[in-house]
DNA sequence: CTCCTGTCTTACAATCTTGTAATAATCGGT
DNA sequence: ACCGATTATTACAAGATTGTAAGACAGGAG
């Protein structure tokens, strides 16, 4: 049941949505004002804010950016105008949508699971045939199996995954493993490293169907 | 100059939309209807596509779910009815936004920057005062110099920081640290991994700042 | 085919990582 | 202040990682 936190300073109109949006499978919490709507939201968690533009003691906008200035969460504006400028400011100060009133209640629903569908779209895997990399938690499996890859493997493995089909020179895939440590590397460092990652994701490392030598180049890996 | 193609097939309108976008800083290019717009897409690179929902050879809903069988690119919808059912269905195909005409110029444009703004903010990166964790290339730095960490270390500090605030307990992240590895570690080992973390990102150790040690629960990072 | 160049493979020491155990320090309650 | 339980610290061996060097191999040009 995702949480919404509502920011709206006009009773009426607070009290219909919390109805509408409780009947709606949502948990609403209503803040009536800016600082109460900041104390609120660094008390607990939100899935979404919905933010009025136009609040007694201080505009949405200075609202948002605080809320920015801590965390991603989705924002979305409420305005009473068809003012345009405000439309676009709100956007500038990160917003994620605008919706004018009046409202039509199946679009604002729409546009709030629109907002929570996108941000939790966040958790990405990269894959490649039956090679999995989770970077949001540091973990490679294949088949299901868990490949443990050492830090500069994981690295390396990153820079591939994250650049399907793409040439990767040789000179950049030693800048991105190896800009921090000053010291030179060997020339043939990365070929080893190349090899030990094949030998790791291969199935069979002699014939590699993930890292490809583009001889003269670099590496790329394929898409998938 | 990011590219957009427009799936457009009012004449009148759609030569307003190009000149008026082109005059913004946007290379446009305009199929006419589904057949052409789904042919023109898998031709070429967009960074966003403006999809009309009425077409004269079949509705935008089935573009834009042949666009997400394919691609992850932000799609905004364009329709000229006030159709609530319309916007609801528009976002259930995978749209990013939806616009209903007539369009304010302002927002159409604010709404084109946040759709990409959005897209393109993939490389987030998760801080802690002066520490950084970039999870697209797996490299931590405190102060601007990086902080070179073991696997399992990464893998802990990435815990942390993705749950900033949150207490997370001594189980729960053996858990994360040990589910592929079916053996049991030693009950001791993670105090030894939040020492040794300790050791490489706090300023002071003795005096933890980031990695608060809640006794009997767990440890959690703190926000920031 | 032959040579040359670039890549792969193997092997090797120095160093780092990993998990454990033993000991010390700290916190909270009484 | 004392006690018991939890957490921190230290030290240690087995094993893994890192970077290098030397030789084997493979592809392309002539």
């Amino acid at each position: 049941m995702p949480a919404i936190l509502l920011i709206e300073d006009d009773p009426a109109l607070a009290r219909s949505l919390v109805s509408y949006l409780n009947a709606s499978g949502y948990t609403v919490l209503h803040a009536e004002g800016q600082t109460d709507g900041l104390r609120t939201f660094s008390q607990q968690r939100f899935d979404c804010v919905l933010l009025d533009v136009s609040l007694r003691d201080g505009n949405g906008f200075a609202v948002c950016t605080a809320i920015r200035a801590q965390s991603q969460v989705p924002v979305i504006f409420l305005t009473a105008s068809a003012d345009e400028a405000a439309t676009v400011a709100g956007f500038e100060v990160g917003a994620d949508d605008y919706i004018g009133k009046p409202f039509r209640p199946l679009e604002l629903l729409a546009r709030i699971k629109n907002a929570l569908r996108k941000h939790s779209a966040a958790p990405r895997l990269l894959t490649c045939q039956n090679l999995r990399l989770d970077p949001a938690r540091g973990i490679v499996t294949k088949n299901g199996q868990e490949v443990f890859l050492s830090a500069l493997e994981y690295r390396l493995l990153l820079l591939f995954l994250s650049n399907p089909e793409q040439l990767l020179t040789r000179e950049r895939l030693a800048d991105e493993l190896w800009t921090f440590s000053g010291e030179f590397v060997g020339d043939n460092t990365l070929n080893v490293y190349i090899k030990r990652l094949r030998d790791k994701i291969e199935d069979d490392p002699q014939h590699p169907q993930i890292l490809k030598t583009v001889r003269g180049l670099g590496y790329k890996a394929v898409q998938g």
